[in-house]
DNA sequence: AATAGTTATGTAATCGATTTCAAAGGAGGT
DNA sequence: ACCTCCTTTGAAATCGATTACATAACTATT
C-alpha cells in the first residue's frame, strides 16, 4: 500500500529539517506559526506516524503502561468487572495517548516487574488485587518507577491509589439493615490481610456504633471472596445459630453462595433472613431473589487511574482519589418492623 | 538500583564484541560453544536484559501482538469469559515471547489498526467478535498483516482462524432436546450476521432432520445475544404460540433472560418447558433452576490463538483449528416422554 | 604444504526518531 | 547602522540493539 514514510521524507517535502519536524510533532514551542502548519499539513496528507520504537528508544519513553496479572490469581474472577476495567482503563489511557501492555505472570512477580523495567517496556503500572504489605508495592516504590494502586492496602506506604469508599459503601449496607429492624447482624468478610476487608469492616462496626449496638466478634468471620466460601460459612453459621436474621457479605459471589445454603436449609431470603451483597456484579441481578447490594463506580475507577498513572509518569499534580459506593436495594432484604 | 546495562557492556565484561553478544542473545548457530557460554554467564551474572525499542527499532520486530475492542461493543460483556481468553492468550503468547497491547476503538476501527501497523506497535492482532464480511478482516488481509481470527465469518476467504465446533454444539444441544421427548422446538439464534448463528443454525437442523422432523422457518429467531433479547423474544413468542415444549438459546445471557419471561408468565423452567443455552457463563450455574447449556472451551480457543499467531508472525506452519463443545446437563430441561 | 571451504568473530552501518549545539534570521533599542 | 537578545532553524550526535560485510582462524582435501 502506501509505502512508509520516515521522518526524513517528511521533512524533505516540507523543506524542513528532520528537528524541525520532530518539533511539529511533540509540540514544541519554537516554531513559526506557518512553518508547523505547513508541516502538520503534510504529515496530514500524507499519513506519516512516527515510528513508535525509534521514538521511544531515544525519548525514553514507552508511551505504555502495564497491567500485570498474577496467572494462577483468582482476581480477574473475583474483582467485579475486570473487564470493565480494564476497557476504561485502556480506553482513557489511550486518550493520554498511552496503550496498555497486559500480561500474566507466574511464579515470582517481582521478577516479571523487574524485567519489564530492565527492557524498558513500559513507563508506568497500575497494580490490582492488592493486600497489606504488598510486596509490587514496596519493590515499585523503592525504583521509585511510577505506579498507582488500586485498592489502599495498609503496611506500605506513600504511594498514589484510586479505591472505592469501602467503609462508606459497609456503612451504608449495615445501617440499611439496622433501619429495617434486624439487631443481630453477621458479617461475612474477605481476607483479613487484605485492605478492603479492613476498611468494610469499620464500616460495619460504625454503623452499629452509630445505634448503640455492641459489636461481636463472634459475628464476624473471613471468607474469601469466592462463592464457595460464602456457601461454606453460611452452613457453619446455620448450625452454629440455628436461626438467622440478618447478613453482609463483602462481596456479592460470597452472598450467592449464601443464598444456597439459606434455601438449601429450608429458608428463603427476602423473607426470613435479609442478605446485602457488595460489588454489584451482573449476576447479583440474576438471582431470584435478586441482590441487594453495594454498587462500585469501576469506569470511574478505571479512568481515574489512567489519568493518575499518566499524570504521574509526566510529573504532573497527582492525588489519590476515593469514590463513593451506592447502595443498590432489590429483593434480598426484608422489613421486620 | 543496578546500573542499566548496554550490549556494549557485556560485550567488554566478555571480551567480545556487541555482534557475538547479539547472536547469543539471538541463538544464532555460529557462535562457538565456548564463547556462547562465557556470554550466557555473564548476562546472567549482571542480570542483563536487551532494551527492547532498540532490539525492535532495528530487527524490524515488535514482539507484540494487539486486542483492539471497539469501546462501544457490548463485546466484552456478552463474549463469555472474556476475561479468560485474555489471561490464556496474554499467557501462552508471552511463553512464546510476546507481549499483549490491548486497546479499545472508538469510531473508525480500521483507522485503528492503520495507526498500530502505521507505527510498527505490534507484529499481529487477534481479533474478536468478528462478523460476516468483516471489514477487519479484510483490510488486515489486503495489507498481509499477521492475525489471526477468533470465529469464522463467512464473506472474507483464506484467514486463519479458532473457532468451537458451534454447529456440533448446537446438534447435540437440539439432539438432547429430541431424545427427552420434545418435538416442536424452538431456536433463538443469535444475530443473522454472525457465523456462529449459521454455523449453529446448522447443527438444529441437522439434529432435526436425523429424526425427520420437518424444519420449521417460523421457529427461528435472531436475538442479539444480550438477556434482553431473550427475554423479548421469549415473550412474543408466548404471545403468538400460548404454549412452548422446548427452546434452544444461542447464549446463556438469552437463555437466561427467556427463563424471566417463562417465570412471568406462570411458566415452571425444567417441568412445563425444557431450555438449553449456549456458552456455559457462570451465572448458568446458579440461577435457579440451573442452565443447561453447551460449554465451550475458552482456555484452549485462547492458547491456540496465541500459537497459531506467533507461528503465522515467524512464518512458521499453521492450520486454522475447531474446537469441539460439551453438553451440561442441569436442572433447565425434563424428560417428557 | 598449498588451497579451498567452513566456522567464528569483529568493524561499522543501520533502524528512525529526538536532542544538543551552533548559527542564521528578526525585532527592538540607541 | 549597529548591537543585543530572542526566535527559529539545521547539522550531526545519539539512543541500543541487529546485521552486512570483511577477515581471521581453523579443517579438510589434495
Amino acid at each position: 500500500m502506501t509505502k512508509k514514510l520516515r521522518i526524513k521524507d517528511i521533512a524533505k517535502l516540507a523543506g524542513v529539517s528532520t528537528a524541525t519536524v520532530s518539533r511539529v510533532l511533540n509540540n514544541y514551542p519554537n516554531v513559526k506559526e506557518e512553518t508547523r502548519k505547513r508541516v502538520l499539513e503534510i504529515i496530514e496528507n500524507f499519513g506519516y506516524v512516527p515510528n513508535h520504537s525509534a521514538r521511544s528508544l531515544r525519548a525514553y519513553k514507552t508511551y505504555f503502561v502495564g497491567v500485570i496479572i498474577p496467572h494462577e490469581s483468582e482476581f480477574t474472577f473475583t474483582f467485579p468487572y475486570f473487564n470493565i476495567f480494564m476497557k476504561n482503563f485502556a480506553h482513557r489511557a489511550q486518550e493520554r495517548g498511552y496503550h496498555v501492555i497486559f500480561t500474566t505472570s507466574e511464579g515470582n512477580e517481582i521478577d516479571m516487574y523487574k524485567n519489564f523495567i530492565k527492557r524498558r517496556f513500559v513507563d508506568g503500572f497500575v497494580i490490582l488485587d492488592v493486600v497489606d504489605g504488598d510486596e509490587r508495592v514496596k519493590f515499585l516504590k523503592n525504583q521509585a518507577f511510577p505506579f498507582v494502586v488500586i485498592g489502599r492496602p495498609s503496611g506500605v506506604e506513600d504511594y498514589i491509589f484510586v479505591d472505592t469508599d469501602n467503609e462508606q459503601g459497609a456503612y451504608r449496607a449495615v445501617k440499611y439493615l439496622l433501619e429495617l429492624g434486624h439487631r443481630r447482624i453477621l458479617f461475612v468478610n474477605g481476607p483479613a490481610n487484605y485492605s478492603v476487608s479492613r476498611q468494610r469492616l469499620k464500616g460495619y462496626f460504625r454503623a452499629l456504633e452509630e445505634k448503640g449496638i455492641p459489636f461481636e466478634q463472634y459475628l464476624v468471620m473471613n471468607g474469601d471472596f469466592s462463592e464457595e466460601s460464602g456457601y461454606k460459612l453460611t452452613k457453619k453459621m446455620l448450625e452454629k445459630f440455628g436461626r438467622i436474621e440478618a447478613v453482609f457479605y463483602a462481596s456479592d459471589a460470597m452472598a450467592i453462595g449464601g443464598m444456597k445454603a439459606f434455601e438449601e436449609s429450608g429458608f428463603k431470603v427476602g423473607k426470613d433472613v435479609s442478605i446485602v451483597g457488595f460489588d454489584d456484579i451482573p449476576m447479583s441481578r440474576n438471582v431470584r431473589p435478586s441482590l441487594s447490594t453495594v454498587s462500585q463506580p469501576i469506569e470511574k475507577v478505571a479512568e481515574n487511574a489512567a489519568d493518575l498513572l499518566v499524570n504521574l509518569i509526566e510529573r504532573k499534580e497527582v492525588n489519590s482519589i476515593i469514590l463513593p459506593t451506592e447502595l443498590v436495594i432489590r429483593e434480598s432484604t426484608i422489613r421486620v418492623i
